[in-house]
RNA sequence: GGCGUCUUGGCCGAGUGGCUAGGCAGUGGUCUGCAAAACCAUCUACAGCGGUUCGAAUCCGCUAGACGCCUCCA
């Protein structure tokens, strides 16, 4: 029996515009492609947004025995650097400015991406393939568009022609434009281009002399054009239909719309099933910018260096932010968003831990399987994850209830309540375990034992003077004691 | 300008045609030598104006505002 058989999932098609049951073309498998990253730069941190968002939906598609076959590219060629297709190639600018080789470049930023996404623990992808390594494949690709009436080549470029498409297709369904709009809301061309309309878009452009990054094909020695590489990858390993193609909102136009284009034109069939967009991510409010300063690296936010956030804010914070919001929704990154997170993780957290200490009672007061389901009917609407997590702090008030024996549960339930909150918690929300108690080394946590045997004895003398300035001269070096029935444990900052 | 998404309480952030989201903060309480922490309890909502409806914050329209894409920045 697999899990996917009891939940009905519903997925928000941008296709469509609605939620729709899932329905994988083949039952109990799942072929999903998320856009991956441009490696001319650092990793930016809305991009990882995205990429959290799906590797949440890997996750639970996971977790309900789904075999997924999960493909996220790399781009290390063909991304211009403006979407008229024009201007230089991403990493071809880098490298020149840098003044090395664009595949140092793509290597230094790849591993960059690989750091940054462990650290916040992602699960890899089933398979992670790049444009360069798929070149005779979109040359191929190609062939067939030309083939098939839908490209042209001019000067040794080859573009796609998006007006002839149109007669015979809709080119606009999934970012609901019309191709007449287009031309109109085109603004003036600067310079002559080797486009028969301007909303073509190049399958292949020919390298100038001096460009370094170049392949051989039919038409020039050059490189492909940035949507095509999505095309010949997702088709390849998943198949020229496959259930869910996901990115970022920003890349719905053009870039999906030219995908869909792109595998129509060459397989006469649409290419997915259901369209995921997450939604942008803002700083304090305002778009992230790298011409305004407004932005910060993933790497400064897990390290605090930088001049927006008040703290280092840890991988499963970050992740909890995240998942606190659904990833249909702009989510805005502020100080105050992260530190009430930053608290309610721990909270969470500590009610979890707690879970091992419980005793089972004779009845339960609380119904277990309802609320395991609740969870599940959470993540099955669209991987509402900010529902999951309201229903984990319900069973982590009934944790502390049944801590202080105002509630009870009968082992059966304590076991389901146990397993289940660890699944959703660490398999589907890849947050990982941390407690605010106890969090010091072992050299530590010994020092500051002593002085908590220290102070109980000064208070059991009454002598407050000395207890409460071991407390207080501890609480300045960042050590808060806590103290409970059982005793007093310490936590750092 | 075109197209699209959105506008919820002090802050963040879900959801539904009539019935508790949740988190943070606040307030009250338990605990404590006093605090802190922890736990328990709890207040403040649905941008504005019309319409549909027995009833709308939830559906429709208009207005205002925000954001995204169309244009280097995911």
């Amino acid at each position: 029996m697999q899990l996917y058989q009891d939940q009905t999932i519903q997925i928000y098609n941008s296709l469509s515009g609605k939620k729709e049951v899932f329905k994988p073309i083949e039952t109990g498998y799942v072929g999903m492609y998320v856009c991956g990253p441009t490696v001319y730069s650092n990793v930016h941190l809305g991009n990882v947004r995205t990429f959290m968002s799906f590797d949440m939906v890997f996750r639970y598609l996971k977790h309900i025995d789904f075999k997924v076959r999960y493909v996220r590219n790399i781009t290390d060629a063909g991304h211009l650097e403006n979407d008229a297709d024009e201007g230089e190639d991403k990493i071809t600018k880098k490298a020149r400015l840098e003044q090395i080789e664009p595949m140092e470049v793509v290597q230094r930023y790849t591993v960059d991406f690989h750091n940054i996404l462990n650290t916040l623990n992602f699960l890899p992808p089933s398979i992670e393939p790049t444009a360069t390594g798929h070149i005779i494949e979109q040359i191929e690709l190609i062939k067939t568009i030309i083939d098939n009436g839908f490209g042209y080549e001019v000067n040794g470029s080859v573009y796609f022609d998006v007006h002839k498409f149109d007669e015979s297709n809709d080119y606009g369904k999934l970012s609901k434009r019309k191709l007449e709009d287009l031309i109109h809301n085109t603004r003036a061309l600067e310079g002559q281009s080797d486009k028969k309309n301007p909303q073509d878009f190049a399958l292949w452009k020919k390298a100038e002399p001096q460009h370094i990054m170049r392949w051989p094909s039919p038409w020039s020695d050059g490189f492909p054009g940035w949507h095509l590489e999505c095309t010949a990858m997702s088709t390849k390993y998943l198949g020229d239909n496959f259930d869910i193609h996901g990115g970022g909102m920003d890349l719905k136009f053009p870039h999906h719309e030219c995908e869909i284009a792109q595998s129509e034109a060459a397989k006469g069939i649409s290419p997915v099933n259901y369209w995921m967009h997450a939604n942008m991510l803002q700083l304090n409010g305002q778009r992230m910018s790298k011409t305004t300063g407004n932005t910060v690296n993933p790497d400064e936010l897990l390290s605090g260096n930088n001049k927006f956030f008040s703290k280092a804010y840890g991988p499963s914070v970050i992740r909890f932010f995240n998942a606190q919001s659904s990833y249909r929704s702009v989510l805005d990154l502020t100080d105050d968003g992260l530190l009430a997170s930053e608290k309610g993780f721990y909270r969470l957290m500590d009610a979890i831990n707690g879970l091992d200490d419980l005793k089972a009672g004779t009845t339960s007061t609380f119904n277990v399987s309802e609320w395991k389901q609740k969870c599940y009917d959470a993540m099955n609407d669209d991987f509402n994850s900010p529902i999951l997590i309201a229903h984990l702090f319900e069973a982590g008030k009934l944790i502390n209830q049944i801590k202080d024996n105002n509630a009870s549960l009968t082992s059966e339930d304590l076991e389901v309540l146990t397993q289940t909150m660890n699944a959703f918690t660490f398999d589907v929300l890849g947050l990982e375990n941390a407690s605010k108690s106890d969090s010091g080394t072992d050299k530590l946590s010994g020092a500051v034992d002593l002085l908590i045997q220290l102070r109980q004895d000064a208070r059991a003398n009454k002598d407050f003077a000395l207890s409460d300035k071991i407390r207080d001269e501890l609480a300045a070096k960042g050590i808060q004691l806590n103290d409970g029935k059982d005793g007093t444990t310490f936590s750092t900052n």
